[in-house]
RNA sequence: GCCCCGGUAGCUCAGUCGGAUAGAGCACCAGAUUCCUAAUCUGGGGGUCCCAUGUUCGAAUCAUGGUCGGGGCGCCA
């Protein structure tokens, strides 16, 4: 990913200007700073006595400047110009230099967030890097289970993410629906016709056998299907699982159906129950509120060539040999382990050659930098994949694949089975039925992607304070409810005056939340640079907690109406600022609870 | 055997680019409501940051070697 720098903060930036400028006219020491981010040494402060930002400058300029990192400091300091919005700077500990800011730098920050209003946070639109993010892309051959629901709920929150830092970026999910697996899925359904016509075959070990196949098998059309007997299916086929190989009876199995049916008949299956199944995963992403700006067809890969132009491009690179009757790509030459088929001795081509031609077609339709998330257990396959696009001339670095790791479900303190045959806690369905879409994408992203999920149905469901998605709800729900109150009581809150009474917010509770709204943008950035959602959930269950606080300690609605218009303005951009994350996180935002 | 991820409080986990006294939630203990929603708040105890060595002004963070757990290593998709 390009630019991982330059922030939106408009606090940070003032220290960071002010540090670049003070540089400036310390020759020596800007010498020595001349391949430092001077944004990079300026953070925000883990203890309000130390300010609200604090720059290492200083110490990391120690030792190519030669100088005592104090005695650095010391003459940053004295370099720095006047600001109004920097009230007092000092130095601490090793050589740290605090900022402390003025108030005026935070009436300022609250000023645009209410100005602001939804777009606080979001930097503007920029026209590059188009991205093109890849998600779920579950196989067609059931419904979505709790594991995608966490790519689900990430990726869809890493777009929001990337949009909010001004990304142009594209969703897109991969639809496996061609090749082996969608015969088995046809012969499934096949059978299960058959089972319903009362034609008693016994149903193979090695298809898919969910209840919902059999709602496929009552639900497709089937005018024009030759119906056909027992005897006909059964005959001559080799044995089963346990006796034989599963495997190679449902190979023999589909042949038949090709047989009996003829292909056209056994397509007309076989398209409709992808078609049910893909309509029920596009239905239940969108319930869920992810939802995808294309959905790719592996089978249009072969209609439309694409894999033949993926190769004859690697072919005129010289990106390809023939060994024992197959067709190879050199992917050692590539830091891959072993040098991979494309196209099989039998000449059918490999799922890599497609997984090749789907990447150079992204390339292709002018996306610069390709996000795939994927589980963890295809890391083994990045390697080739990456390798496929440098080959044909693409930046190694154009591919980014975030791996997830799995999921596992708990309640009452047990792990919950999950296997279709069992028939227990499986699907995504199940999971938001029980919990609810906000509790489900809230606790999905509520971990880094590189870590195991436990998800604890019964915290998930409890409604209350042990809930962080409700805690965070309800600080959003309870600024509502303070504005109806208002009503009620027949007053009405004057913004303009708010703004100017300001001043008159001194209580520390109020310093502290200011602080923690004016943090937002900064969070926006870092999780979006990172990927990472859960800095957003952290953040927002910090701010919840602050303005929790503020309502227990303090009475908004007072009498003297400069500190109420005042401590109104205060709530309000806390209720903005909630409300935007969430939205980012693709959680509700009540404004009753 | 090789590759990827993880190991931080009793439990689940944050910890950004190496930075000041390692944090949060849950659980546990003790409190708070004549007042805008108690789906809330206040206080408290609790640590071998898996181990070792190294890098340096400074390491939970970086490097190397171990160790434990999860996953991956097809002319399958």
């Amino acid at each position: 990913m390009p630019p991982r720098k330059s922030g939106p903060s408009v606090m940070k930036h003032i220290v960071t200007q002010l540090v670049e400028n003070a540089l400036a006219g310390l020759p020596e020491l800007a010498e020595a700073a001349s391949d430092l981010s001077i944004e990079d040494t300026v953070e925000r402060t883990r203890d309000a006595s130390h300010g609200d930002f604090a720059s290492n400058i200083a110490m990391r300029l120690a030792k190519p400047a030669r100088k005592n990192p104090r005695d650095i400091a010391a003459s940053i300091i004295d370099a720095l110009a006047e600001s109004a919005d920097v009230s007092r700077t000092e130095i601490a500990g090793p050589g740290f230099i605090n900022f402390h800011l003025s108030p005026s730098a935070f009436y300022a920050e609250l000023a645009s967030i209410l100005q602001k209003g939804d777009s606080y946070g979001r930097q503007p639109e920029r026209d590059a890097p188009k991205i093109l993010l890849e998600f779920v892309s579950a196989n067609p051959t059931g419904p979505l289970h709790v594991g995608h629901g966490r790519h689900a709920s990430y990726g869809a929150t890493v777009g929001n993410l990337l949009e909010a830092a001004g990304y142009p970026v594209h969703r897109e999910y991969y639809v496996n629906d061609a090749g082996r697996q969608m015969d088995i899925l046809g012969v499934s359904v096949w059978l299960r016709l058959l089972e319903k016509q009362g034609i008693a075959v016994p149903f193979p070990q090695g298809g898919y056998r969910g209840d919902y196949i059999r709602d496929i098998a009552a639900e497709i059309n089937i005018d024009g299907v030759n119906t056909v007997s027992a005897d006909a299916v059964l005959s001559d086929l080799p044995a089963d699982a346990p006796d034989g190989d599963k495997e190679a009876y449902v190979e023999a199995l589909i042949a038949r159906a090709k047989t009996l049916l003829g292909d056209t008949g056994f397509d007309q299956v076989r398209q409709q129950a992808l078609d049910s199944i893909r309509d029920d995963i596009e239905d239940d992403l969108a319930e869920f509120g992810v939802t995808f700006d294309t959905w790719y067809s592996e089978q249009s890969l072969t209609t439309s060539n694409r894999i033949d132009d993926a190769l004859n491009v690697l072919k005129e690179r010289g990106m390809l040999y023939e060994k024992d009757g197959a067709t190879w790509f050199p992917a050692t030459d590539f830091g891959d382990e072993k040098d991979r088929v494309v196209v099989r001795e039998n000449g059918i081509k490999t799922y890599f050659a497609s997984d090749i031609a789907y990447h150079f077609d992204k390339r292709e339709r002018g996306f610069d930098h390709l996000i795939d998330i994927l589980g963890a257990d295809h890391h083994g396959y990045v390697t080739r994949v990456r390798a496929g696009l440098e080959a044909m001339g693409y930046g190694a670095d154009s591919l980014e694949v975030e791996l997830m790791q799995f999921v596992a479900l708990y309640r009452g303190g047990k792990k919950v089975q999950m296997s279709t045959r069992s028939g227990e806690f499986d699907t995504l369905r199940q999971l938001r039925a029980e919990v609810g879409n906000d509790a489900a994408r809230f606790y999905y992203v509520s971990r880094s992607n590189d870590q195991h999920l436990e998800f604890d149905l019964d915290v998930a469901k409890s409604q209350s304070s042990d809930n962080p998605v409700y805690y965070i709800q309800y600080a959003h729900a309870r600024v509502a409810s303070v504005f109806r109150q208002l009503g009620e009581k027949s007053l009405a809150w004057n913004s303009d005056n708010g703004q100017k009474q300001l001043g008159l917010l001194l209580e520390p509770q109020e310093k502290t939340l200011m602080t923690s709204l004016s943090r937002y943008p900064e969070v926006v950035e870092l999780s979006a640079n990172n990927r990472a959602p859960q800095h957003l959930v952290h953040y927002l269950r910090d701010l919840a907690n602050d303005f929790h606080t503020y309502y227990n300690a303090h009475a908004f609605i007072v009498d003297n109406d400069a500190l109420r218009d005042a401590r109104l303005y205060l709530i309000s951009a806390t209720q903005v600022v909630i409300a935007n994350g969430l939205g980012i996180l693709g959680v509700s935002a009540p404004e009753k609870m």
